[in-house]
DNA sequence: GTAAAAACTTGATCTATATCAAGACACCAA
DNA sequence: TTGGTGTCTTGATATAGATCAAGTTTTTAC
């Protein structure tokens, strides 16, 4: 549980520098949670509740489109998870969180964080630059999405990540890259020569 | 010159209110621009040193590749432009920004929102709470992008903003939705009856 | 450990949209 | 006002990737 806590730390330490008193304000707003595989955490209507630290684990974001499902994005170890449109408006959700793994990490409620924002304002600032950080990658998503070929994107992904093919099964990763599982096969075997 | 800073205002104030000295700190911090028709406002490789409002105009944000452009949105009057990420993270630009009208308006260096930020600090949670609203439009499109074909793209630019026809050249709504001119042609025949 | 269910592969075919090409229209510059 | 350049339309053809289908491998559950 200790290690849990102490990458929550590194991870918003990349962004703020914190003093003990503000980390010790932090940490206790943070709940562990644990999900079994193939979990829904969050589906569409529902108001998200919390905002995830994956300690270990995989989530993917995905939404559903005339029987088809689309990932968005997926989380992995070290990494933040939510519905985050939902989460930060407090609106029903468009799009659904599962969990491909079993997953655990730590959570903070959106009245906690709330909360925490008076009582250690530099929070703040973390949650600024983060939200600056996940408005670039969706700026380079979108690039790709308007320009590269289904092909340029699987080369893409697997230059950038190539040990992701391991972890997350591979029709979801197609649906990401918007091909069919047929395609990302094809793609896969004309990379592996 | 003075309806484009009460336009200003209004926008900052959807988010935010200021009171009078707020405003008068904010407001000599926006100095007047203008551009000609069809003019680069910032190139590939530049850092973006503005924030811009437009009060009167229209921009496109595009990129090149392969000899082919494609444009990632388009601000119009009362709206912000400005190569965001370029200008956050003040690093080179991998995106350009053109004017397809005249276009004027009243515009920020880094240097003096930076500044700003210290002397009215509201401000930060204007920029805190605009980042989210542009987040929340890039999730959207990435989702279009993702799930719908060339004629829902096209029918949903034609319900949601029917007008955008009569401003923005075919052939730019054609690369802001993924498609060709000529298939974009196509639709719009398609839709006229 | 074994059966059932998912996931992945591979081939054959289909289709939406791209590409190529040529004519019509529109706008701007002298 | 007129020529020219760029934009839009329309048709013919090409193709990347989807869909359908059937077999194989991997994972899951009891």
């Amino acid at each position: 549980m200790e290690e849990v806590y102490t990458g929550l730390r590194k991870s918003i330490e990349q962004y703020i520098s914190l003093n003990e008193e503000e980390w010790q304000q932090i940490r206790t707003c943070w709940k562990p949670f644990h999900y079994h595989k193939n979990t829904v955490i969050t589906s569409v209507g529902q108001v998200e509740k919390y905002f995830y630290y994956v300690h270990e684990g995989l989530i993917r974001g995905f939404f559903e489109k005339n029987g088809t499902e689309h990932n968005m994005g997926f989380t992995y170890n070290g990494e933040y998870s939510g519905v985050y449109d939902s989460f930060i408006f407090q609106r029903p959700s468009d799009w659904s969180l599962e969990t491909l793994a079993d997953s655990s990490g730590v959570r903070i409620s959106y009245h906690q964080l709330e909360m925490l924002y008076s009582k250690v304002p530099i929070l703040k600032e973390w949650t600024f630059r983060f939200n600056r950080q996940v408005m670039f990658g969706l700026g380079i998503f979108i690039r790709s999405l308007l320009a590269d070929s289904a092909e340029e994107k699987f080369e893409r992904l697997m230059s950038q990540s190539p040990h992701i093919i391991q972890i997350v099964p591979q029709k979801h990763l197609a649906s990401y890259l918007g091909m069919t599982p047929e395609t990302f096969s094809r793609m896969r075997k004309k990379w592996a020569q």
